[in-house]
DNA sequence: TTGCTAAATGAAAATGATTTTCATTAATAA
DNA sequence: TTATTAATGAAAATCATTTTCATTTAGCAA
């Protein structure tokens, strides 16, 4: 997916805060940017495992936290007892999007509909949240809840 | 709390499904109604047991788990790896509101500002989600995430 | 290029919230 | 009051995530 040479977008931000680019590193981004799914901490180990079976399941758990940490990683909870990631940005950024999620099935739909409304009123209620509460908003999750298409039929 | 005499409003709630009204429901329900904090199951374990020690935190658990299917409470995940739970509404409900997360030291902020504008977009956001992916949507989650007024200063 | 040093890593063990099992108790309908 | 079956408690099991600790390696300096 990356076009042209050169290095990969990420590699100043973790060179400015003093991280090292590690294989292991290279390899998760990798994946989460490669997808669109919302993979778990499991996925994201399988998947670089194909390619680096020396990467273990506890770096990658590290490196979640640390892109979590870093901004760079949204981690989600979809109420199935494992967090989902997906990467907040990227160089042509995927499209700002929200999630539907089906409290039976568990299934997961992004929606990118009314984002702009949401954004717009977000962006309100950060501005005067942060200043009533001295409170500095880096970021925001927005879910709705109910049953999908097919669990309603059941 | 309670006004008056007669049985707690969600009695019929219970009846209605099937579902017993037993001494750990109802307290349970009381410690919930009782508090406008975050409580854990746990803490609601705690609470309970206190005044009915026999009543058990696998009980507990089953019964969060039961009153969040029902819709009488919402479950939360503030990033501390358990869930906390709110009563959704009550007699004279708590006024709705909604989250701000610190994600250095796990502080959680109620607001209610600009709540009134989010559930208006919420509303018309919810009509259009519920037509175009006919997904019966119960309830949404809004939080925000940031540093609180003290981790800013570490 | 080489060596140095702290950061990063892997494997295995530990943790800890939540769930399951199963025998017992108790709420409700008749 | 009794029968029926949901609800419960205690203990064991589960399982995602974290910690430990010895080893490796990225990035800097010489």
């Amino acid at each position: 997916m990356r076009h042209g040479m050169g290095p990969p977008w990420w590699h100043g931000r973790f060179r400015g805060r003093g991280y090292r680019i590690t294989v292991a590193r290279e390899a998760i981004l990798d994946v989460l940017s490669q997808t669109d799914e919302h993979l778990s901490a499991e996925d994201v180990y399988l998947a670089v495992h194909k390619v680096y079976p020396n990467v273990g399941l506890t770096t990658v758990y590290r490196t979640l936290e640390l892109l979590v940490h870093m901004g760079l990683v949204f981690k989600f909870d979809f109420g199935d007892g494992r967090a989902r990631y997906e990467l907040s940005e990227g160089p042509k950024g995927t499209r700002h999007h929200h999630h539907l999620v089906c409290t039976d099935c568990g299934r997961v739909i992004d929606y990118t509909d009314f984002i702009d409304e949401e954004i717009e009123l977000l962006g309100r209620t950060e501005k005067g949240l942060s200043q009533k509460f001295n409170f500095k908003i880096t970021n925001h999750l927005i879910q709705f809840y109910g049953l999908c298409d097919q669990c309603q039929k059941k």
